[in-house]
DNA sequence: ATTATTACTCAACTCACTTGAATTATCAAC
DNA sequence: GTTGATAATTCAAGTGAGTTGAGTAATAAT
């Protein structure tokens, strides 16, 4: 379901697109900035960076931020992102509900939103994304012309695969490509996506991985997933199914089990359950966490456990600076695991000099996935899609 | 160890650099192809390729190959990548022997060489290298001007981590960056990597990954390694120690055990020499293969079964294209793995619609990491650092 | 007050790609 | 066979965007 766009060469039109992006993402990276500064970081001149900053000023999508003196010489004028300069839209779609969100230029969340879903249809979910969107236009009063694009969260896997029927997928969606599908009806560039990668984003864009080229983002959806991103890119999967860690098994009491049996808000449902049968939301869970109700410690044990296994294979394959952990699931609780996993020692993290520890809490919310949907976005605008070697 | 090149802006001279690579891959990947062809596949001006290719025919890494009509129309002059055009010097280091190779521009092997090692400090491994490389450059009459770069295949994982000691690593190169140090010393570019990365992009340059853009290469060197390629570019982790599947704990009879210490050449030779006490070669085991020994044969029914667990995490973690095996063991063993090991259900890659095969093999030779090495620059010429959306 | 240093701008220049018209070679239709 | 459509290619002019170098302005150090 994933277009792998191929690769095209490399024009004067084009490198302006890299530019600016490159020259967005480094004022977003810093802060604020000088052009000099910025030409420097960017191997290019200074004239070119300010003709680009002079195109970025007349779009609105940075402003002047005083002038800043660092030793001798002429001091350099500043510039910084306008929030208001532009807006992500954020979709999920998940079976029985859509999630909007409207994130500003600098990953501020706006605006958001749940509408339910009766009907899981392609047409059905596009009123419904069209209706959010409008709505959180209207709800800020920003014109549709400062939408730049719209990222959208989709329960994976994508296509028919072996995992197909073990949770939330959408089965009407088999036969159409989202992306063209959301492009076509919004009229604006679409980027898709699952929850883990998104909520990937979403960190590296307001969150801890702000700075980080390469890290792993376990993410805590009703199952488990993974994302991966490396050098600043993600990592999706020749299908776009990459990261379906919660479906690798693991030794749990002398048994395997997938990891998403014992490390996942539904089986943390599922253990707590066990009295009164009841569904428990992610507030439950919380306030169980609080009371530190013993069932609950005795699930995070075997989370815990289950974690440490899951750390040892994601840091022996990929090497990152560090595993964030985030998404629906309280954040005493996500602390609670980071702090309560004994590390494996046999991996190549296991390293002495470390900037990041090896696992780390992100952001906790029930809209984690939403919010980085709309983060695919804003990603894309800070992160120039190439790397030009040495 | 790995320095991080910080992204660059684009200009027009390094516009031609990417487009050069661009036009080299598309040729190196269809065999001939005409410049209108390129022109589309690029998104270029047919103009912009016919300027690139007469720049590239000047420099003898390409020659024209005919014509070919499709249809109504001019016929397309063909163009092909001239074998002599440059040539790829590869170097694997271990600790007790340097490995040399040259590789023309097709990924041929012209040259290969072992050289023993009884010093294995950075000062008396250059020296050999620049032996290695000298005497494969006199043996096949080939200028020094003629060498597009070095790739350096060394042992992982670099720097100090939980893995020290474990294996083959170089304890005297801890303060030495690789990069710089060779790249100074051979005064050409240099690529450094581990064993598996290596072999992987070897299978893309001439293998059986050509074509593909996202697989994984389950390296057999002493142990056990995983070269990850992602949209046609290795995946290195943030510290170039990515892909050390070995140490990752599979359940084996019950009780777990690290992959590496079932599924390795090591692991074979310490079974099969439970027996008679002598260390056994590559061919030894092929031999023992043939022979249908029963230790082997044991040894295989195991390793099979790690196979199976690494295939599930593997393929949830990337949702590859196709899983490669592939290094210094014996193809009738990887070819009897391939057909032996009961493949997971529940992953994303259990599709039905598939080009390609879950598992296969790939080459089976003890050189496959040093022609690997040459191979990571060729893979630098032929892919341009960079994707364009859309 | 002078000088070194750095940021910035202007104008000229250059590189590499694009565009459009002209040319050539082939296939297909009459 | 002749004619017309189609496609590859080249030529020459045009354009976008980056670079270069000279000149100006503002600050810190001497």
């Amino acid at each position: 379901m994933m277009t792998i766009s191929s690769p095209k060469g490399s024009n004067a039109e084009r490198s302006r697109i890299i530019n600016r992006r490159a020259v967005m993402g480094s004022i977003h990276g810093a802060g604020i900035m000088g052009r000099a500064e910025i030409a420097r970081n960017l191997s290019l001149s200074t004239q070119a960076v300010s003709n680009i900053i002079a195109e970025l000023l007349e779009d609105g999508l940075l402003f002047e931020n005083g002038t800043r003196a660092s030793g001798r010489g002429l001091p350099a004028v500043q510039y910084a992102v306008n929030p208001d300069g532009g807006y992500a839209f954020g979709v999920e779609v998940r079976p029985s509900a859509i999630f909007g969100s409207l994130l500003d230029m600098r990953g501020k969340s706006v605006f958001t939103e749940r509408l339910p879903l009766t009907d899981a249809r392609p047409k059905a979910v596009i009123e419904h994304v069209i209706a959010l969107r409008d709505k959180g236009l209207k709800s800020v009063s920003i014109s549709e012309e400062k939408l730049l694009g719209a990222g959208i969260v989709m329960p994976g896997p994508f296509g028919r695969t072996g995992l197909a029927g073990q949770g939330s997928d959408l089965p009407e969606w088999d036969s159409v490509d989202p992306h063209k599908f959301f492009e076509d009806a919004l009229e604006i560039p679409v980027m898709v996506s699952n929850d883990a990668n998104a909520a990937a984003m979403a960190e590296r864009i307001t969150g801890v991985a702000q700075g980080l080229s390469s890290y792993a983002y376990l993410y805590f959806g009703t199952g488990l997933g993974l994302g991966i991103v490396s050098q600043g890119h993600l990592v999706p999967g020749a299908f776009g199914n990459a990261g379906e860690i919660g479906h690798v098994a693991v030794p749990i009491d002398g048994q395997m089990r997938s990891l998403e049996s014992v490390l996942s808000r539904l089986s943390a449902q599922r253990k707590l359950q066990n009295d009164d049968k009841q569904v428990l939301d992610f507030q439950s869970i919380a306030d169980l966490f609080t009371a530190k109700d013993s069932e609950l410690l005795e699930w995070l044990d075997t989370a815990s456990i289950a974690l440490g296994h899951a750390t040892q294979i994601i840091e022996n394959l990929f090497d990152p600076q560090t595993i964030i952990l985030g998404g629906a699931m309280p954040l005493g609780v996500l602390d609670y695991l980071v702090e309560n996993t004994s590390l494996p020692e046999l991996t190549v993290s296991n390293r002495s000099a470390r900037n990041e520890p090896r696992l780390k809490t992100g952001t906790s919310d029930r809209l984690t996935a939403t919010l980085g949907a709309a983060a695919l976005i804003l990603n894309q605008t800070y992160t120039p899609q190439f790397v030009v070697a040495h």
